[in-house]
DNA sequence: CTTTACTCCGTAGTGTACTACAGGGTATAT
DNA sequence: ATATACCCTGTAGTACACTACGGAGTAAAG
């Protein structure tokens, strides 16, 4: 809840980016220019966060366009329920089909040690293919 | 084990990409060039899972460098076994980072469809972020 | 009060991952 | 035999997400 304390220079190096990373963020609406009588930009220290998730979201496999669709999923006075609601279902699916092809792969490169740890000869051509071939059906 | 059996426009059709995708993948060395007599390219039907596994790996957040280093990831005549296990490792745990973070974020949007079901008023500026923000410590 | 470090805006350049030609050759269907 | 649909190489252009730079103003430390 602390009001505008910090510089774009503190912003940048607090969420571990450059500057410039995040006057493009502005330019790209993920974060509002909050503009001081100085000139200067002044930020609230939440931005700090609203960064590090932007990035987050982007080593997920999210665009910035989608990240900006997670900052502004909430319930508002102009924005309704039921809307909010379906969005975040969608998100949710989205997260969810992420969560599967990522365990199906941690399947595969657990067996692959497995195998490497049981016998020192050499194994197929490609292991991980080989798993995710398995089940098509999904 | 079928060999040679696809052109580049069959493959492309089949694994949903354009025949510029393939030879762009050819150039990178995800997929090796596989020449006929004739000058054209000759595909077997395992690289239509490549392609889909390239592009999936791609959903997750991974670049075209790192699904080359996971199709890549097999124990070999030349590829020591303790080497595969050491990269295998990391890459597990990559994906376990990954599967964390949209756990996390997957909390979050259900608590916000909760809070949503429950009352109709407006909630929190930014639901994500607080729900992120809770679990500095990880 | 000056120096140094920071800020501003705008434009240009970079890397990744395609995507679209241009100008030619080839395979197959009628 | 010829039309059409495919293939080839090479180069150029696009979208996204930065990253760097130029030229100027401002703030804070000594």
């Amino acid at each position: 809840m602390e009001t505008q304390n910090y510089t774009i220079g503190q912003l940048a190096k607090a969420s571990g980016v450059g500057v410039e990373t995040i006057r493009f963020y502005e330019l790209k609406g993920l974060i509002k220019q909050p503009k001081a009588h100085s000139g200067y930009r002044k930020y609230p220290s939440d931005d700090v966060l609203k960064i590090k998730f932007i990035k987050r979201t982007q080593e997920l496999g999210f665009t910035l366009a989608e990240a900006k669709e997670l900052l502004n999923l909430r319930v508002s006075s102009t924005a309704k329920c039921k809307d909010v609601r379906e969005q975040t279902k969608n998100k949710l699916s989205q997260i969810e089909k992420k969560i599967k092809d990522l365990q199906k792969m941690k399947r595969s490169l657990k067996s692959l040690i497995e195998v490497c740890n049981q016998e020192e000869k050499s194994v197929s051509e490609c292991p991980i293919l080989e798993h995710f071939s398995k089940d098509k059906k999904c």
